[in-house]
DNA sequence: AGAGTGATTGTTGTG
DNA sequence: CACAACAATCACTCT
């Protein structure tokens, strides 16, 4: 059972004919402003010595990465279209450019790709982040579910084992 | 040596 | 309705 004809047949008629199901996904593509942060390099150390960087300010760095163990019961967010875009991309990014260093440079370059690529190339990515995402819906459900009867744990009924 | 950062867009969740 | 935060990856950076 690795085949979905289902999603398969879905996906096909997508992409060569049934514009409507098109248009459906063409509403996840929302005409989105984007907006370009102007982040600074800190590898300006090599010339100014003067100034390194703000290191107390977490504010002007907003990147809080608390690794919370306890919520690894939570479903992590699924890697997006996008995502699966770029592993396929990184790779052939890499293999074309060798000696591009790291993953911003790819980044960068598969989302000027991404937005020049066409939906029927993109939507390959997000059948399969769809496809996730319910796989995501459904774990978060369980995982909600487990959570208050975790929370719940004044029935302490556990019979079952 | 290890942990953190940075960059990309998309999706989800919350106010 | 809109914003925010987080998702994977990996060279590079700092302590």
């Amino acid at each position: 059972m690795t085949k979905k004809p289902s999603k398969m047949k879905d996906f096909f008629s997508a992409s060569t004919e049934n514009p409507l199901k098109i248009a459906e996904k063409e509403k996840l593509l929302k005409p989105k402003s984007t907006e370009k942060k102007m982040t600074m390099r800190t590898r300006q150390s090599t010339k100014s010595a003067e100034i390194t960087k703000p290191m107390s300010p977490k504010e002007l760095k907003p990147k809080p990465k608390p690794k919370k163990k306890e919520d690894s019961k939570m479903p992590k967010k699924p890697p997006t279209a996008f995502f699966y875009f770029l592993e396929d991309f990184r790779k052939e990014y890499q293999k074309q450019n060798p000696d591009v260093k790291s993953m911003r440079d790819v980044g960068k370059a598969c989302g000027e790709k991404w937005k020049i690529m066409s939906y029927e190339d993109k939507v390959q990515y997000y059948d399969i982040a769809t496809e996730k995402r319910a796989a995501f819906d459904d774990a978060m459900t369980e995982y909600k579910k487990r959570k208050e009867n975790d929370e719940d744990q004044g029935s302490g009924d556990n019979y079952e084992m």
